[in-house]
DNA sequence: GTCTATATAACGATAGAC
DNA sequence: GTCTATCGTTATATAGAC
């Protein structure tokens, strides 16, 4: 019962969070073990120490980036609401817990991609497991004809992609919108205030108008 | 008037041809010189020969990608059409581009989040300049009290978002929903037809309801 | 546990023969 | 132009002193 990650020696400790910034900013090949000893403040050969190799140590990272935001949201998904609130719960939640970690889809996309293999499929199918009820949801509203008619997978893609893209494609926008990252930050802001409503809005047939 | 880009070589044409197959896979730093000569069916000399670096080849893979894809969309939003009309055909013409080069988007964004200075910020610009009139057509429609009311520039992220990340996410939604290759396809022919109306549902207000 | 020093392998790049 | 052979560097990883 003592096996809490809380249990670990600070220099592994240190060693991990260094290893997290260092991974998620460059990725698994353009990363060097090196710049993580540094940022640790520690000696490299302290990294194999604890991590065997880098191959390890990245296991452990993008494992950990998966788990920290994965178990959130399939939580928003299940809560027990009528479909419009949950749909403003949802997107309000995981905006939030996106913008506190702004750098983890691409991290997890990135490597995704270039490995398939790489993410325990398993971890993925729990989510769609959990996501069913969710969609099945979208389909009994359908039926009684409150929402748009779209097929629930695509209203979920929709949702996700309004939700995850803006933080992947923040160079582009900031400069074909002339935004420094301060007016940037602002653009987010006004997200969070504004796409709830207009996620409800595109989903939900409205029936006072 | 011969310097066409057909006019290189065969051998310089299959490098890059190699090359830029390895790279939007695997990236900058996770491509191999060597498995680029392989699979040009070269010797890896021959790759200096024609480009004298790794980074000169990538460059030119690099800026050719960017290229390829952006002044089709930018051509796009300044046809002059109805904002509806212009949605539908934008959303129609631009899914076709990126399903042509599904690769792209995340090989595009991953180096330019790593290293934001490789990308010539005039060519975006360029795109901003290009991209003003189509906002400006969103802000007047606003006005008539056509459109719903979120800023311009939250509308367009929300197109592209739902536009791109869906090719970006692929490895995740695949799982999620259970979809094998050919599932994942016609999940996305589907969304070509459903898509367009999608969109100007979402941004216009109907007025016939 | 933490360091210094070194082994080992891989990669990008070059020299030189043909 | 294209190849073989090799250089020089850098990276991961290990050995061994403290």
């Amino acid at each position: 019962m003592k096996e809490n990650k809380e249990e670990q020696s600070s220099t592994e400790l240190k060693i991990f969070e260094a290893a997290r910034d260092v991974f998620q900013a460059k990725g698994l090949e353009g990363t060097r073990m090196q710049e993580i000893a540094d940022r640790a403040g520690i000696n490299k050969s302290l990294l194999h120490y604890y991590y065997r190799s880098k191959e390890k140590l990245f296991e452990k990272v993008y494992q950990l980036s998966i788990i920290r935001v994965i178990p959130q949201i399939v939580s928003l998904l299940n809560e027990d609401l009528p479909l419009d609130q949950k749909l403003r719960n949802f997107t309000e939640k995981y905006l939030e817990i996106i913008i506190a970690n702004p750098d983890i889809p691409l991290f997890i996309l990135h490597e995704l991609n270039k490995n398939p293999t790489r993410l325990k499929t398993f971890m993925l199918q729990e989510v769609g497991k959990k996501v069913q009820p969710f969609l099945e949801q979208l389909r009994q509203e359908s039926k009684k004809g409150n929402t748009v008619d779209l097929p629930a997978e695509q209203i979920l893609v929709n949702i996700m992609s309004m939700l995850i893209f803006p933080f992947i494609g923040r160079p582009v926008f900031q400069v074909i919108f002339d935004m420094d990252d301060a007016a940037f930050e602002q653009f987010i802001f006004e997200r969070k205030r504004l796409l709830p409503g207009f996620i409800v809005q595109s989903v939900m047939k409205s029936n006072h108008s």
